[in-house]
DNA sequence: AAAATGAAATTATTGCCAAATATTTCATTT
DNA sequence: AAATGAAATATTTGGCAATAATTTCATTTT
């Protein structure tokens, strides 16, 4: 008798891309091993590894904590839940972007790229008029951008940029701030690689 | 007497940037050697390789040649000639964009990155009404983009997708294929990493 | 029975060294 | 003064072993 694969409750590796792809991608941004993160939740390294391959459901309840930790928003996880399965991984709509970050205010960041598993990652975001980011730690990434409308004043080596729509600047390895000195939100396409969410 | 540093007719280090850094960029770009290039221009490899260090000028026809060698405008080297010193390098201003490309009917593209020899380059492409780049043979690099107004048809993966202003896309190592449907320009901020022109 | 574990087996990553390529230097030639 | 070409240096590439990470799966737990 010829042995049938093994069936789960759910076949979670029908989209392209698939919660466990998720966290696996966010687990190495963060650089952890399976088994770092496996002891936050309190499971198995084995269970976590069956869960990234889509081999496990993981509880919501497991979910929320893993997007806690990351500081990721819950809903990231499903994004693309309505969307073409044949446009998973490749295309991001306007209206199904995943907003990013901690709710720094003054600013709103979203995610452009499909996921973070790429070579970069494309954000979109919003400086609110006034807003400050003070000094931001450098990364060992590279980043740049383009204006597309707004002011934004950009400090980089230790020199100020004035920054208006059309202008694009690109710099690497650096602390750096901005600040939008305007009156309008400024609206910036934002480049990093690696992904370092 | 203290032995004092070679002059030479102009510094050409003082820039960021400079000519030699940006030859020495598309050449590697090309998958060249200095050799390789030496050759096609008829000079020697030391010759080549003081030129891309900034000790030695290249004449202007030494120039033309590299250019078309390239399918770079002359005006490549030129372009942040008349930027203030701190910027080079990091920022491109809307109006001293370096247009690239061989001119394709329906396609312009401009050069929103400082430079090429980052991780990532940033272009932004303006596609007119019923433009179609037919099939565009895949290289070993990523794209991503983002739409900022009009619609772009893109296939990727043979499949179609209908982009519109705020949508976004990435992908890998395929052959693509771009078409703008609408009766107005498309514009789209497109990353290819690493650079790949 | 289904879910999860934990240890063994496998796979992937890292560090090192040698060989091959590529680049720089510099004494000499044009 | 500019350019060459060969020697010196530096960088990249390809194994190979050691370490770390991941997957598998027989067993245990719920």
């Amino acid at each position: 008798m010829p042995s049938k694969p093994k069936q789960f409750a759910t076949d979670l590796s029908s989209s392209r891309v698939s919660v466990g792809d998720d966290i696996r991608a966010i687990r190495r941004l963060r650089g952890l091993t399976l088994a770092d993160l496996a002891k936050q939740l309190n499971r198995s390294t084995g269970w976590m590894s069956q869960v990234e391959r889509g081999q496990n459901e993981p509880s919501i309840r497991d979910l929320r904590k893993i997007a806690a930790l990351f500081e990721f928003p819950l809903s990231f996880f499903f994004r693309n839940h309505d969307a073409p399965a044949d446009e998973r991984g490749v295309v991001v709509r306007k209206a199904s972007r995943t907003t990013l970050g901690t709710g720094e205010s003054g600013l709103v960041e979203e995610l452009l790229s499909p996921d973070l598993s790429g070579d970069f990652e494309m954000i979109r975001s919003v400086f609110a008029p006034g807003a400050d980011s003070g000094k931001v730690p450098a990364r060992p990434t590279q980043d740049g951008g383009y204006v597309i409308s707004g002011l934004l004043d950009l400090w980089v080596f230790g020199k100020k940029h004035e920054l208006k729509a059309g202008d694009s600047f690109q710099f690497q390895n650096s602390v750096y701030r901005w600040r939008n000195p305007g009156s309008e939100p400024a609206e910036v396409i934002w480049i990093i690689s690696p992904p370092a969410y």
